[in-house]
DNA sequence: CATTCTTTTGGAACCGGTTCCTATTTTTAA
DNA sequence: TTAAAAATAGGAACCGGTTCCAAAAGAATG
């Protein structure tokens, strides 16, 4: 029923060097041209891409490996990098680490193995071991949310993320914060956000900060919480990601303890559900759609072979909503 | 740098043919076994998928068409369908529909050039296009929460979503109910979700329904929402998804309408989100996730020629929480 | 009209595997 | 020890394209 190439070339009457020349616009005369435009329209032929792929050793696949794909996050960087690639003719072939290491490194030789033009990596931490299954792909690697000087790397500048919610929340008259992270393990969320917030502390001299660790996940959130408030009782928890901070709002809920006015709580993202609860959560946008756009134009000037630069880093904005009560006014 | 078959052969002494049995499990002797064992160690070796797809005629992609990425429905489906896939070494290509009917038999009609061994599609209405286009791709297509008679589908039980919502909310003491639906063109969502709930309706003699229509966007429910607040006062609305539940619940926070007490909100989806927000949000727990690995399993057997049943529906289940007012002992 | 330069075309080789068929070697049975 | 059967190995064809090179055809020039 399909027909390939050399069956177009016998029913036109022609080499199939020819037909290939006419698909891929070489040098045909316009009559072989006209008879060749009607033929491969009236058998519907479509080229093999196998066959091309083999021969031309790549083709338009960019793999995308997330640590999972039911994250806000994961999903907007996705959109972005479907939606360049898409324009640029290339499709986005994704992975799904499932938020383990090991598979995100099988991930990668497998996508090598398919022999994709490149890859573009959502890392929790980028370790020696993935530097070394990067290098053995032997195609691009571009890494988002995470840096290293050994690989193209995104970065949002979770510093200033920090270092602008830190001052935000002194602003609004607190003093007592407690701020729940995550493992320092991962430097951008972990470590750099902290390290923000922290600067931004030392800028004043009488507030107290109280540091507590959690996983990524709302449960573990919510339970983290729970200790918190047993524990100093602040009048404002500063959570590393948005989700985290759902948790503790959930606490908060549980505990009967009215947002903002009996407890503050701020987070990072800008996940789209900040803005529809309620209080809608104060946090740090993260423009991930915009940093997966970016992302798949720099992996295609990467398998182009031109030169792009090693490390972007991309801006936050801080995102002032209700979850904060302002103690100033209040105590006026 | 990298090796092909040829070398590898060259390298150990022997036909290429022998390297080829020797990777896919056919006869080969001990010694020459042992031999190629550490040459294609040595040589990190790895075939090269386009020659063997090429001359397979087939590869172990199967396509996934979502109509978004960032909705919690595709992302829990794709979840189950990558796993599953994963399972038994098979892929997952995943196309971003961007709710865009052209968009969908577009990538449809791309798959099918990429020659994937099957397509695995969550259409929000099966059009005509849809069957013709499904079936010049030539290979296996199943739907996912729609249905056609034409190719194999697996839906959920909107209707029984409908009815085990309607019952539940009159069983509560509700009389005046507001059902915020989306457009019956979508069959699942729009036609037989609210067929169900009419059915649970009508075994009520004394209660009012009030029938409006919404987008899927929580800004539009919103809005929507506005309007049947002002229009019929109901003391319950039930929402034909989580999110346009959201955005049901968004207006009454800012009338400062109290949830649940002033204003009972259900949904449909049993979203992630739903068990987090405060109050909780009554629904329905679809399984997308189980959905996703069983269309997964389906299509590995459609792919092996294997007999697959043509429609397949999956239960769902009611998840009473904190947004439905219990009139009956509040009366008391 | 002959000659030269361009454009168009066909043929063959190649990409890197798999598979079929035949030849050779090894094993088993007689 | 030899014949027959079984296991192993090699060679060639094939999958469906692309590309290089040489031949043929057409256009331009003197």
């Amino acid at each position: 029923m399909n027909k390939n190439i050399s069956d177009i070339a016998r029913m036109a009457g022609v080499a199939k060097s020819t037909v290939s020349r006419y698909l891929n616009g070489g040098s045909v005369s316009a009559k072989t041209k006209q008879k060749l435009e009607r033929i491969t329209r009236e058998a519907g032929y479509v080229p093999n891409t196998f066959a091309q792929s083999l021969k031309a050793k790549r083709n338009n696949l960019i793999g995308t490996i997330v640590p999972r794909l039911d994250s806000f996050a994961a999903a907007q960087t996705m959109t972005g990098i479907d939606e360049e690639l898409r324009e640029a003719g290339g499709r986005m072939l994704v992975y799904n680490a499932g938020q383990d290491r090991t598979r995100e490194l099988e991930a990668m030789t497998d996508l090598a193995r398919q022999k994709v033009s490149g890859i573009i990596l959502m890392p929790a931490q980028v370790t020696e071991e993935h530097l070394r299954t990067a290098e053995a792909a032997g195609i691009p690697v571009l890494l988002i949310g995470q840096s290293n000087p050994a690989l193209h790397s995104l970065v949002y500048d979770d510093y200033r993320a920090g270092l602008l919610m830190g001052r935000h929340v002194l602003d609004m008259g607190h003093r007592r914060i407690a701020y729940l992270g995550v493992t320092e393990e991962d430097e951008a969320v972990g470590l750099r956000r902290k390290e923000g917030f922290r600067a931004a502390a030392q800028e004043c001299e009488d507030c107290e900060i109280f540091y507590y660790e959690s996983s990524f996940k709302i449960e573990d959130a919510r339970l983290a919480a729970e200790r918190i408030l047993d524990e100093c009782l602040p009048s404002l928890i500063v959570c590393a990601t948005d989700n985290i901070a759902l948790g503790v709002m959930k606490t908060a809920h549980m505990r009967g303890l009215s947002v903002p006015s009996e407890l503050s709580i701020t987070g990072f993202g800008g996940y789209e559900v900040t803005g529809i609860i309620h209080p809608a959560l104060t946090t740090v946008r993260f423009p991930y759609y915009e940093a997966g756009r970016l992302a798949a134009r720099s992996m295609l000037r990467l398998t182009a072979g031109e030169e792009v630069k090693r490390l972007t880093v991309i801006d936050v904005e801080l995102l002032p909503q209700e979850s904060v009560d302002n103690l100033n006014t209040a105590s006026v």
